[in-house]
RNA sequence: GCGGGGGUACCCUAGCUGGCCAAAGGGGCAGGACUUAAGAUCCUGUGGUGUAGACCUUCGAGGGUUCGAAUCCCUUCCCCCGCACCA
């Protein structure tokens, strides 16, 4: 055994050895299966800490569960289709500085490199191989054989056939769907492609068209169930408005508005200029029949939606007050009532906030509350024709709808913020998506089949359930094609392709047959081919003559898809929640029979730097590969493995990595020292004490491993397991028998968190030629934990606790220190309390009798929960004081006298004495 | 707003099917042992008080249930995440 601690060469020989034993090569045999899938990486920038933690926590799964002896499937693939790429390379092509900065400097590309990234598949290239390099240096047993990346042909061929299965099965339809659009990229803009305006969304107004003569008005408003309380109409006289030509129809819009309704795919044509002036005076008729003033309104913005505003004063803080400041003598008409009272809504909380005229700030906070709480809890009064008592709510959608029906309404799409400006600089809006392929989430039966895979479903953390079945529900149609971008053509309409989220729902299944698909042609990858596979139709002689395979090859990928399949678990960040693992759910639940749905799913925390969210724009981010070079992969696993469990946020500092390292030299040498220490020392009390911890320990790790408990499983496999060895060492002179069975189940339980130190200890163990990732994990024995022995050493540490403790109060030199053990009656006394009986039942026991005072005494104080399990008879803890008394003595440097009956006593402190607690004396 | 998760000591966190909880573990800090010294390692302490192993006050805030609450209930404040067509 060699002392030397040199982690770079260990590391490396382990990576070497593993890959050319073929170790983590994943084949189906006679053993039980255990498939786990963490999602795969989109490359688009360096690995940095957070994705190791994603990734080494299914390692560690892996290991352990190889360990047990299961035949275990960690594959790992390259999600290169998407747009996001596309974006960086143009950005990079303009020398965009910032997009420089980052690729540079926080990404560490060499700049020889970082010129090719002005094509984007460069870009994916070099990251997929950044990832899989740090992904090899980390030690993931992972099956590279499996490798692929979402553009290569084959795994297309599985995406199409995907999408023809669902097409057939009527869950994906065409329709259209408004978008933020860059004009100038021409282009779709997601958040991350914008370079103002994040967190704007897009909102839904109904435009209510109002006629004024043969013109319309079409006011637009986020509340249409308000048109009942119209009282008239605003137009702002100061500006231009254009009379339009909107499909058949004449309409009255701000220059903005007229352009915004073209984008959003409306014939729409300006026929001439109106001033707002010319209306004011004039009146308006709603699709109600109600005849309304136009009033002028300098506040009315061209630029928010069209620049026609209908005027509800009792339920419009800014209606109601601009009337006011103009001393109108119109009435507000109020249509909706909620719990909170009040006539005149809009009126009340413009008094309450103190408001005083159109140029408060507190009038958007006015307008917001007054909406939320009418939205909420709003109904709608009965004088209403037809809607008198609905929710507001069902009104705002019905209402719509039936304008919508009759020609009188139209929706009407504008930011919730603005400006919304691409990272070309570009101002962007709204477009109307036509001739959109959508997955039909919507769809009910699909929804209560995802509910019901759910439900059946393993889910790590148990409340994450709650959130994907609201997320069920929640979710729409989604729209699953894409103009740009790497990726999938539609099979049928191949202007499309099929959006990176859609393409990565059951990719599960294609790992499983993945490497059997290299060396075929992908043409002959015909839809056939995958009904065959993984729905088991069809004839295998008919599809091995369509597709031109050999029947013998089509059986051995049936049978390894069969073998696999379904997944025990899936891991993901939780922002996924939402999206992908949702997908995932209906997607397995729309193509598999039910034994092929997904098992388990677990939902991963996101990572801090020093506290703060990692961002590329705050710059924090610590790459995965700088913290290996510099403290070593079993280092940065342990501290990311021990720093929090999986579904919490993990916090990266720098400080505490630090000292991971020094934990792990120290298990080093404290394993070291284990193993090489010879002596004869026959079996004492202290060796079965250590050897219960031991097993305890393993029981521990074990039970929560199967719960991806990582940081716990370390607490007990590795902070208990060492604090307990120091005990051991301090308490006495080790036996060697012991220290070397604790190094040899320390080393393989620990294997799975640190597995090249592992490997390294292991191979420096004689007579273990095997490899410690092959080894089998420790299997707690339970017959050796024994609790008396336990409780004996607990005892010892509370007596250490209490004697240390009355030093301190005291502070005198201890010469000779006195132990009264309780005597037996006492401990007969705790063993019935703790059985539940009373005072009456204690008193009828003569000896406790005989003490009836104290016994009172005791029983009152004592409460049965905090009598420990096991109570040690007078003999046990006084021989375990009597083993423990040269420990003692060097402790205290004092002499230790035990009294196992009554004896020098003079401050009578053997009343004192408890089971467990005995009476203590002092003397200097 | 909607949905989900949280607020525990100097810091991070465990506990949260009520009582062995002044509260595990890690970090930091302080003291001690070892050492010529430093480092490493080990031990002790780290809410307050106390010349005897105790007592008092604490688990965001306020109230309640209970013999007993960090743990259960109500109210309230604060923090984090997601809310989409994007990976």
């Amino acid at each position: 055994m060699t002392q030397d601690f040199d982690l770079k060469k260990i590391e490396e020989h382990w990576v070497n050895k593993w890959r050319d034993d073929e170790v983590f090569k994943a084949k189906p045999d006679k053993r039980k299966k255990f498939y786990l899938t963490v999602a795969y990486p989109y490359p688009s920038g360096s690995m940095h800490v957070g994705h190791g933690r994603t990734y080494t926590v299914p390692d560690v799964i892996a290991r352990f569960k190889r360990m047990q002896g299961y035949n275990v499937l960690f594959p790992m693939a390259w999600h290169v289709t998407g747009s996001p790429v596309l974006g960086i390379a143009e950005r990079i092509k303009k020398k965009d500085a910032k997009a420089l900065k980052l690729y540079g400097e926080l990404y560490k590309v060499p700049q020889k490199i970082l010129d090719t990234f002005t094509k984007p598949e460069n870009i994916v290239k070099y990251f997929s191989e950044e990832y899989k390099k740090n992904m090899t240096l980390m030690g993931y047993s992972i099956d590279w054989d499996r490798e692929f990346l979402t553009t290569t042909p084959q795994y297309s061929r599985f995406i199409e056939w995907q999408y023809h299965t669902l097409h057939k099965k009527d869950l994906i339809r065409k329709g259209e769907h408004p978008v933020r659009y860059c004009p100038r990229c021409d282009n779709p803009v997601g958040d991350h492609d914008l370079l103002e305006g994040e967190n704007a969304t897009i909102n839904e107004f109904t435009i209510i068209k109002f006629m004024c003569d043969d013109i319309v008005l079409p006011a637009a408003t986020l509340r249409p169930e308000t048109i009942f309380g119209v009282t008239n109409m605003w137009l702002n006289s100061d500006i231009d408005y254009v009379k339009t030509k909107v499909e058949d129809e004449t309409w009255l819009l701000s220059k903005e508005a007229a352009e915004k309704l073209k984008n959003a795919g409306k014939r729409v044509e300006v026929i001439g200029v109106i001033k707002g002036k010319e209306f004011i005076g004039k009146s308006c008729t709603s699709p109600f029949n109600d005849t309304v003033p136009i009033l002028p309104a300098p506040f009315v913005d061209p630029d928010y939606a069209t620049g026609v505003v209908m005027s509800v004063p009792a339920h419009a803080p800014y209606d109601y007050i601009a009337l006011r400041d103009m001393e109108s003598d119109i009435k507000p008409i109020s249509i909706i009532k909620t719990s909170e009272g009040g006539n005149i809504p809009a009126k009340d909380i413009i008094e309450d906030l103190k408001i005083i005229n159109q140029k408060d700030k507190k009038l958007e906070e006015a307008t917001e509350t007054l909406y939320r709480i009418e939205h909420a809890k709003g109904v709608m009064k009965e004088t209403i024709k037809d809607y008198g008592g609905m929710l507001v709510r069902e009104v705002k959608e019905e209402l719509t709808q039936k304008l919508i029906k009759e020609g009188k309404g139209t929706i009407f799409y504008e930011f919730s913020q603005k400006p919304v400006v691409c990272r070309c600089g570009t101002k962007c809006f709204i477009k109307l998506l036509k001739d959109q392929w959508f997955l039909e989430y919507s769809n009910p039966d699909w929804k209560k089949k995802a509910h019901q895979s759910i439900n059946e479903m393993n889910i790590i953390p148990e409340e994450t359930k709650q959130n994907f079945s609201y997320f069920i529900d929640w979710l729409k149609d989604w729209a699953c094609t894409r103009r740009v971008g790497l990726g999938t053509k539609l099979p049928w309409d191949e202007d499309w392709l099929i959006e990176p989220l859609s393409d990565s729902t059951i990719y599960m299944s294609y790992y499983t047959i993945s490497p059997q698909l290299k060396d075929i042609n992908p043409e002959k990858l015909k839809p056939g081919f995958f009904d065959y596979i993984l729905l088991g139709k069809g004839n295998i002689q008919d599809v091995a003559d369509t597709c031109k395979i050999d029947p013998e090859k089509l059986q051995k990928i049936q049978d390894e898809f069969r073998y696999w399949y379904p997944s025990e678990w899936r891991l993901s960040a939780k922002d996924l929640v939402g999206n992908h693992l949702t997908f995932h759910v209906f997607h397995h639940t729309a193509i598999f029979p039910e034994k092929y749905w997904p098992k388990g799913i677990v939902v991963f925390g996101m990572g801090l730097s020093e506290g703060e969210k990692m961002s590329s724009s705050k710059g924090n981010i610590i790459l995965l590969s700088d913290v290996i070079e510099r403290y070593g992969s079993d280092a940065v696993r342990l501290f990311l493995m021990g720093n929090a469990e999986p579904w919490q946020d993990f916090d990266w500092r720098e400080t505490l990595i630090k000292n991971t390292s020094k934990k792990l030299k120290q298990f080093h040498n404290q394993i070291n020292y284990a193993f090489n220490l010879e002596n004869d020392i026959s079996l004492r009390d202290i060796d079965r004490w250590m050897m219960s911890r031991i097993e305890e320990s393993i029981k521990d790790t074990v039970e929560a491993l199967d719960r991806f408990q990582t940081r716990k499983a370390l607490q007990s496999a590795f902070f208990n397991l060492l604090n307990d060895l120091l005990w051991y060492k301090r308490r006495c002179k080790p036996n060697s028998k012991i220290t070397k069975d604790l190094a040899d189940k320390w080393v393989r339980l620990m294997a799975p968190f640190t597995p090249f130190i592992c490997e390294q200890l292991w191979s420096q163990i004689p007579g273990k030629n095997s490899i410690v990732s092959l080894a089998s994990y420790p299997l707690p024995d339970l017959e050796k934990i024994n609790p008396v022995t336990i409780q004996k050493e607990q005892t010892l540490k509370g007596i250490l606790r209490d004697i240390q403790n009355i030093l301190d109060v005291t502070c005198v030199k201890p010469n000779k220190i006195h132990l009264y053990p309780a005597p037996e009656w006492k401990r007969k006394l705790f063993n019935l309390l703790k059985e539940g009986k009373t005072i009456n039942d204690a008193m009828k026991d003569t000896q406790i009798r005989a003490n009836g005072k104290i016994a009172a005494n005791i029983i009152k104080k004592t409460i049965k929960e905090e009598i420990p399990e096991i109570v040690l008879t007078l003999d046990e803890e006084y021989t375990a004081l009597s083993n423990a008394k040269e420990f003692l003595k060097k402790e205290f440097k004092s002499d230790i006298i035990i009294h196992k009956t009554p004896g020098y006593d003079p401050e009578n402190k053997e009343k004192n004495a408890k089971p467990m607690k005995p009476g203590i004396y002092i003397e200097d």
